[in-house]
DNA sequence: CACTGTAGTAATCGACTGATAACATGTCAA
DNA sequence: TTGACATGTTATCAGTCGATTACTACAGTG
């Protein structure tokens, strides 16, 4: 109704049986997609299931509820941000930035992680969700600062690139890249680095992911 | 289901009858503070009829679709912040970016005003939606370079810092604010003179609004 | 081969929600 | 006053969605 349903049936056909730790994991990629691009009250767990090439009973059954099944995927993306920082974290001070940065960026390739994120930081007002998405966003945070070695100016500048890549990316600018002064100039301009990356992995606006 | 509905129950008593011009205002508030809390899926029609003391066929009727709805209530967002970025351009260039931004922050006093600017980021995957939110910010940045005197890099700072504002808003850091380290430190270190503000006219993380 | 637990589906239900239709009430001009 | 339009409601529907139930099929073990 509100949204135009493109379901796009069985990303990776999934083949016969399955163990169900490699179920949920395949599961939890395909609604990281879909989570990404509707939000989380937009999506509906037949979506998931079709995304993930099983039927939907089967997913509610594998994470209990819907509610738990968001949590994990925003638990896993952090998790994978986080990882991705520790991983870029060695080298230069001087650098330190740039690199945490593109590590950021890099995840686009995992359809939806940074949608989830940007997501998940838009839903302080639900109760078990909440608590989840701030306990995320404190580790990175904490992570920044213990282990990065960020001051608290620092790090305050790189969470608030973060959030505008977020913004960048959820309002699907790249699109207008190239036509509309604002989206060209925001990206052209202050992610030169980035631009190449997010044009090649980011759904347009007309597309649903 | 997922949300645990709490209809606040018409927070301006609406009198007997009123002009559909004052009405159309009057829904806009209330939709804007119900958008805010709850998401655009997340929000019922009917949720925002009774928050603003009206019934739920009277808010489709007058505003054809809960999505022309969303739409206007965005629409009004981003025209409040630029009207308040507006009146608090004039002054020294030394201090500008303090003034746009406690006129953003300004803008807490206005229920849902916040995070629906922040939610609408997230919405470029719809496509009537994800225009009029493009529009949007896109308008708020060609207000900063054309009219404010921003360079790119500074625009590119300046919003930064308020796309991290929406998230501290949209995680409702506020609540945690004394009891957790990230929160404390993200909100007094790095915002002290919104702090105040902050704090004052936000809902914390256990009330729906 | 039989047994058993695990992977998975089809069918269906109850609650919710946006929208529509039909009806009621107040207000103002002539 | 009366008609006519604008303001507003109650009742209700049709579609959607998360969840439950009951069933099926496959794989490994003894």
């Amino acid at each position: 109704m509100t949204v135009e349903a493109a379901a796009p049936a069985a990303q990776n056909a999934a083949p016969g049986r399955m163990s169900a730790v490699d179920r949920r994991e395949q599961i939890l990629v395909a609604a990281t997609a879909v989570f990404g691009a509707k939000t989380y009250v937009g999506t509906t767990t037949d979506e998931v299931a079709r995304a993930a090439g099983v039927s939907q009973p089967y997913v509610v059954r594998l994470f209990g509820t819907k509610e738990k099944l968001y949590i994990e995927v925003i638990q896993r993306a952090y998790d994978h941000v986080l990882e991705a920082f520790r991983q870029a974290l060695p080298g230069p001070v001087e650098t330190r930035g740039e690199r945490l940065g593109a590590a950021y960026t890099g995840l686009l390739v995992e359809r939806g992680m940074l949608p989830v994120i940007a997501g998940s930081t838009a839903m302080g007002g639900e109760a078990e969700i909440g608590r989840v998405a701030r306990e995320g966003f404190s580790s990175l945070w904490r992570f920044a600062r213990d282990e990065g070695g960020f001051s608290a100016d620092e790090a305050r500048t790189f969470f608030a690139i973060g959030m505008l890549i977020n913004t960048v990316v959820g309002l699907r600018l790249t699109g207008d890249y190239g036509t509309e002064v604002t989206a060209t100039e925001v990206l052209d301009e202050c992610f030169p680095d980035a631009v190449e990356k997010v044009r090649a992995f980011l759904p347009r606006a007309d597309e649903p992911w």
